[in-house]
RNA sequence: GAGGGUGUAGCUCAGUCGGCAGAGCAUCUGCCUUUUAAGCAGGAGGUCGGAGGUUCGAUCCCUCCCACCCUCACCA
């Protein structure tokens, strides 16, 4: 038998005490009557009709005087003070409180009244165990701050800082707002494969897995793009998809290799409808979720009333830097980005260096809400050319704090041009990655006009939550496993 | 991939210009019938991230390794 620590010794001790009282330490149901936040909002009710009220949850603070005992019990919605009595309780369910840990679940039944000082409390009739816990708590005062625990242990995270389940919270009505926001537009929510044999509608390397009954190669989805307009060739007009992309690329605080992404689709509009639409609903996840539409994001002042700033790709290049890189070649590009200090090693296209250009001297400079449109076509092969200008297409990028939140376009749903830009495309990046000859298929039965936009959900939440990482607003971060060095 | 930082008790952190390893919380024992970071008294708890090296002596200095954090690179 291993050795055990004398803190883990010391509980399995009580819980084998427990059992051999003939108490069962893990009982099947406890029938609560209120949760804490019910007692502490009803109290005047409460305290004066004598009723007894059953609350249930994890005891995170003790303080044991002699013959009485207050605790603190944590449950879904906050605390509940509880104060046990001997004479109240007798000999023996007061005694078998010291069977009790920090951490164990517990159930009470009790009148409410307020102390002294003033903290509304359950006076305990009669109390149980509901779980006994096998394993401390993290310190109670200053919580879990060490990151890499709270990111792999995240349930002790969410048992000592408040204000990390308050995010998740958070995360889960920003979801639910966007959710209702598109439901009432008429948008149909869809599901479309996450396992996919050839992959697509972005630009990153891929997780692969292999299917064994059909003995063939799957990706995981990098994007749901190319289905969901399938969906639009199929006859839906408005569809969206809440969905999880996997990405096997870096890892920083704004990337994990798995993150949530929305995808939607609008028949019959183009990108211009689609940035009313975002700003409507970016307004409306900001009224439910702040009840404000202006807030701060780290050192930014965010104010997200529309209409948010329109601005040409090349014009805020032009604005932030002074280059006017639309008529430049590549060599003229390439010495203007080195004037301004921007490393260009490696940046073989004209696209790649605009694109670096625009990632390190104007993403930093874009505070207030915009919108970038009109991007380079090349940047952009699934994006329909912009009607007046060949050389630009009909894209947009939302900024906010600089982060960047959403990417849309006006679809190209012409078959042929598509097949000719995916295969330019694949020219540039040197890849040997077959065409989705079924997509351009789907095209070639005729998509709508439309308009399509995606958004991370990460970093949406990032933004209303006032987050530095992503690792931050996502549960279970992807971390390298432990071992033991 | 490069540079910087961190790693000491279950948790939060000190510390040793190289000489017996420290505090608070948690835990254990005793006292305490309105406390709330309860209090008082006493105790236990350590491979100082891992492996080497230098040294009479290493948690501390050096090398390598591991994990995490930050910045950069990569990433539509």
């Amino acid at each position: 038998m291993e050795e055990l620590r004398d803190h883990l010794r010391h509980r399995r001790e009580k819980l084998q005490k427990l059992k051999e009282l003939g108490i069962n330490p893990y009982p099947y149901k406890f029938e609560k009557t209120h949760d804490s936040r019910e007692i502490l909002s009803n109290f005047e009710a409460l305290e004066g009709s004598k009723q007894r009220v059953k609350v249930a949850g994890r005891m995170v603070s003790c303080r044991p005087h002699g013959k009485t005992i207050f605790a603190h019990l944590q449950d879904g919605h906050g605390k509940i003070q509880i104060y046990l009595r001997k004479d109240d309780l007798g000999e023996e369910k007061f005694k078998l409180f010291e069977l009790t840990d920090l951490g164990d679940f517990l159930g009470v039944t009790g009148e409410v009244f307020k102390t002294k000082a003033g903290e509304v409390t359950v006076m305990v009739s009669d109390w149980q165990f509901l779980t006994k816990s096998l394993q401390p708590l993290p310190e109670k005062w200053h919580g879990l701050a060490d990151k890499e625990l709270r990111y792999r242990k995240r349930y002790l995270d969410l048992i000592a800082n408040d204000e990390v389940r308050e995010v998740f919270i958070r995360r889960n009505r920003i979801i639910s707002t966007i959710r209702s926001f598109l439901d009432s537009r008429g948008f149909l929510e869809v599901e479309t494969p996450i396992l996919q044999p050839l992959y697509g509608g972005a630009f990153a390397e891929p997780f692969e897995t292999h299917h064994n009954a059909l003995d063939m190669k799957l990706y995981l989805r990098i994007a749901d793009e190319l289905y969901l307009k399938r969906l639009l060739v199929g006859g839906y007009e408005r569809v969206y998809e809440f969905c999880k992309d996997f990405r096997n690329e870096g890892l920083d605080r704004f990337h994990n290799p798995e993150f949530s992404m929305v995808e939607l689709y609008q028949a019959y509009a183009d990108y211009n409808d689609i940035m009313e639409l975002l700003e409507g609903m970016l307004v409306k996840v900001a009224e439910e979720v702040l009840g404000t539409t202006s807030f701060q994001y780290r050192e930014h002042q965010v104010d997200l009333s529309p209409p948010f700033k329109r601005m040409p790709f090349f014009d805020a290049i032009e604005q932030a830097t002074g280059i006017k890189a639309k008529n430049l070649s590549l060599e003229e590009l390439k010495r203007a980005a080195e004037e301004a200090g921007v490393d260009t090693e490696q940046k073989k296209t004209w696209g790649k260096m605009l694109e670096t250009i625009f990632d390190s001297l104007v993403q930093p400079t874009l505070i207030r809400p915009t919108f970038i449109i009109d991007y380079p076509v090349e940047l952009s092969p699934l994006a329909k050319r912009n009607r007046q200008d060949e050389s630009v297409s009909e894209r947009f990028e939302l900024f906010i704090a600089t982060l960047e939140i959403g990417n849309a376009f006006s679809e190209l749903n012409d078959p042929l041009e598509q097949r000719a830009r995916l295969e330019q495309q694949r020219e540039l990046s040197g890849t040997d990655e077959a065409l989705d000859e079924d997509f351009i298929q789907a095209l070639e039965v005729g998509m709508p006009p439309c308009g399509g936009l995606g958004f991370g959900v990460d970093r949406l939440v990032m933004l209303f939550t006032n987050s530095r990482s992503i690792r931050d607003v996502i549960f279970f971060p992807t971390m390298r496993p432990e071992s033991r060095s």
